[in-house]
DNA sequence: AGGTCCGCTATTTTT
DNA sequence: TAGCGGACCT
């Protein structure tokens, strides 16, 4: 093979060999900032380019939206395709497309709606209401999760035995229950998607075989993650003769306690007999951070064996910070974040890391008294919001008035006077006569009271109305129009505390996200449809909506995937990280570690550890010793960070401080050889930025401006010469692979 | 129908 | 501590 191919000539040895691999089953073991997904997007190039594939033979899957638009990116600009041209997805996604166009065979209407997380858990209720049990009992998220560790393992209630459990009995009967109202209702869970066109395919067999004949190279990213009817599925559509290209990472496999099933790359191994690859050389970090990262996960047992390396010496040590309190934690690394921007780094460079959700208060505390922008990832997205989904929820039923779901959402929203009893008899008739609550109001009308019955005709003519209004219209102004017409502007508008007037601005940026909406091209619903069923599958990250320059907070796992020059890896506290649910667990520590090792890779040239010797838990200072996972850590690595003399430090505080200075045993282990404290002060000005080879165009974080797609921040290069591509984070459009040469952009700083 | 008070609970999250 | 749901009050 000539080294010299264009599509190999950016990559070292081991990438090319797992790029050019022979045809046949492939498992590249990659390692955290190896260029798994530069292997995965060249690997598509590659079998397009020399092995005779066509764009649209190939079908690669990843497990994020987000993973996935970055993939179709690259790999379209690599290849100068046109956009859609591939089949590139989320599992659901994929399995969504496949039910959208074979929605007989798979037995489903053909407007079938997909329930989300949410949906699906007021189903759950719903439905335990109806069966008169105590939800102290039987909790609707516990049944809830049952049903969907069972579709994830690709089983169905009929295949479960109750093995004399009686609890395992009523819970079997439930999914039965619940699985009937799904096929009532035309509804399908996230699960179910994958469950159903799993069925679809392996009880089609001409089916099968035509996807089986199309999608001759099948390419699956975060293999690590893929759960039993993930596996099951790449299993079916592969076929014996299939040969996949999968790319994953034991090492950052934490999603165990949701249905991920690390065994699966061996399995795979095993099952296809696959050729193996490893990408152990690292490109993202300093040798310092390897050298941490590799040490910690050395202690996990049963790993497919890997070990990251890099040609860059040295580094920054690792920086340790034993906070008095979880105030002083955040005070610290606000003062190294303060110093990172006087240098001129951009904020979205430096990444706060915690195990759990609640620690992020403390942070956002001080970035507001600092005043220092900053975004909190995680939490509610976007088409998850109440406002919105309750928007949804109106234009559904100008869709479709049988939406029973849809139906009990809004049907009272804004309040009209359609009382629970009024319900109960609608709903009572349309049991009886099999009707959806749409019809079975109007049935119902007659026989209400004068009042409900004028609240009930009040709300179908609403809806019809709305049906009439929208009806040929732009998808903005429908949307805008049902926004206005349903009251529910209006009625958010008229709520007292200042959650109203977010929800308002949530709706107004509804209406932009329906007129920036373009629908997946060879998508051939309407696209109020297209745009509906968008809302649920991809729940929006709505991205840098707003100014561009800010400080990145998040838990450790959504930061898997994403890279930092700076990482403050916070909270290193035994019982915090890791969790007391799994620090005495000899099945979940091993997670926790990986956990770990994910947090300290994302760092490009600086780590910040800290913890803090006290912090207020559910309203309790509780005093607790530092993770075990920083003894670790070589400590020739790590420079320990006295608190600063400006701090006011209680001299003594009763049962707590003192005490533990003396047997800081990191987490009851190894004793650390002493470690000499430095001031601040005393720290060596920041090195040189690392370029990457060659000079670029740009710097990284500059702001940019784009004739099309607006302006936006440089992230990063890939590539050289003419072959350059640069990726930016546009604030309207998102984040875009874009040719160098090509793409036309100007500097739009200025301000 | 909307507000208020009480008691319970409390990792990690994508689709 | 705080956020939620349910019960109760107006």
């Amino acid at each position: 093979m000539p080294a010299a191919h264009p599509l190999l000539a950016p990559l070292n040895e081991a990438q090319r060999a797992a790029v050019s691999a022979p045809l046949g089953p492939t498992l590249v073991l990659a390692g955290a900032g190896s260029g798994k997904t530069r292997v995965l997007t060249h690997r598509a190039a590659w079998l397009i380019h020399e092995c005779g594939a066509s764009p649209q033979g190939l079908l690669a899957v990843t497990f994020t939206n987000k993973a996935a638009a970055e993939m179709r990116g690259r790999i379209e600009t690599l290849l100068d395709l046109p956009g859609g041209a591939l089949w590139i997805g989320t599992f659901h996604g994929i399995a969504h497309r496949l039910l959208r166009r074979h929605w007989r065979e798979a037995g489903l209407p053909q407007n079938f709606q997909i329930l989300d997380d949410d949906d699906q858990h007021r189903l759950v209720r719903k439905l335990l209401k109806e069966q008169g049990l105590d939800e102290q009992r039987w909790v609707p998220r516990e049944v809830q999760g049952f049903i969907n560790r069972e579709k994830d393992e690709g089983r169905r209630a009929k295949h479960l035995e109750d093995r004399g459990d009686a609890t395992r009995r009523e819970l079997i009967r439930l999914y039965t229950l619940y699985q009937k109202r799904c096929d009532q209702l035309g509804v399908l869970d996230f699960a179910e998607l994958l469950l159903r066109s799993f069925e679809a395919l392996r009880d089609q067999p001409q089916l099968l075989a035509a996807y089986r004949h199309r999608f001759a190279h099948v390419l699956v990213d975060e293999f690590q993650d893929t759960n039993g009817i993930q596996y099951q599925w790449v299993k079916l559509i592969c076929g014996d003769a299939g040969r996949p290209f999968v790319v994953g990472d034991d090492d950052q496999s934490i999603y165990r306690w949701r249905g991920a099933r690390v065994e699966n790359m061996q399995h795979f191994r095993r099952d296809f007999g696959a050729t193996v690859y490893k990408l152990e050389q690292n490109y993202r970090s300093t040798a310092v951070i390897l050298g941490a990262a590799n040490e910690v996960i050395r202690r996990n047992e049963d790993r497919l064996g890997k070990e990251l390396w890099t040609e860059a010496r040295g580094g920054e040590p690792i920086r340790l910070y034993a906070a008095f309190n979880e105030r002083d934690e955040a005070d610290f690394v606000i003062e190294r974040i303060r110093e990172q921007a006087r240098q001129g780094q951009p904020l979205t460079g430096c990444a706060v890391l915690y195990r759990s959700n609640a620690q992020s208060r403390a942070f956002e505390e001080a970035l507001v008294a600092a005043r220092i922008p900053y975004r909190v990832y995680g939490g509610l997205r976007f088409f998850e919001r109440a406002e919105i989904k309750d928007t949804l929820a109106y234009l559904r039923l100008t869709q479709t008035r049988s939406d029973d779901v849809s139906f009990e959402r809004v049907v009272n929203l804004p309040t009209r006077g359609i009382g629970q009893s009024t319900l109960e008899r609608v709903r009572e008739v349309a049991r009886q006569r099999e009707l959806s609550l749409w019809d079975a109001a109007a049935a119902t009308l007659p026989s209400l009271p004068p009042r409900a019955a004028a609240a009930l005709l009040a709300f179908l003519q609403l809806v019809d109305r709305l049906a009439e209004a929208i009806g040929g219209q732009p998808l903005q102004d429908q949307v805008r129009h049902v926004i206005e017409t349903s009251g529910l502007r209006e009625h958010h508008a008229r709520e007292k505390d200042n959650k109203g007037e977010a929800r308002v601005e949530n709706l107004d940026e509804l209406v932009n996200a329906a007129e920036a909406f373009e629908p997946e091209p060879g998508d051939e619903l309407p696209p109020l449809a297209s745009f509906l069923a968008h809302a649920t599958l991809e729940s929006g990250e709505m991205q840098a909506a707003q100014g561009s320059d800010y400080v990145q907070l998040m838990t450790l796992h959504s930061a898997k995937g994403l890279e930092f020059p700076t990482v403050f890896l916070v909270g290193l506290e035994e019982g915090l990280f890791p969790s007391e649910r799994s620090a005495f667990d000899l099945e979940k520590l091993p997670e926790e570690r990986r956990l770990c090792y994910v947090g300290i890779t994302r760092a490009m040239q600086r780590l910040y550890l800290t913890y803090a010797e006290s912090r207020r838990i559910y309203g309790r200072t509780e005093y607790r010793a530092p993770s075990r996972f920083l003894g670790e850590i070589p400590p020739q690595l790590v420079e320990e960070i006295r608190p600063r003399l400006s701090v006011s430090r209680p001299l003594h505080v009763p049962g707590s401080g003192q005490e533990r200075d003396h047997e800081r045993g990191w987490g009851g282990r190894q004793e650390r050889s002493g470690g000499n404290p430095r001031p601040l002060a005393a720290q060596p000005a920041s090195r040189s930025r690392q370029a990457a080879g060659e000079d670029l165009p740009f710097k990284l974080g500059t702001r940019v401006r784009h004739p099309k797609f607006g302006e936006g921040i440089v992230l990063r290069f890939e590539g050289n010469g003419a072959h350059q591509q640069v990726q930016v984070n546009f604030e309207r459009a998102g984040q875009k692979w874009l040719m160098f040469a090509y793409a036309n952009l100007q500097r739009a700083d200025g301000g």
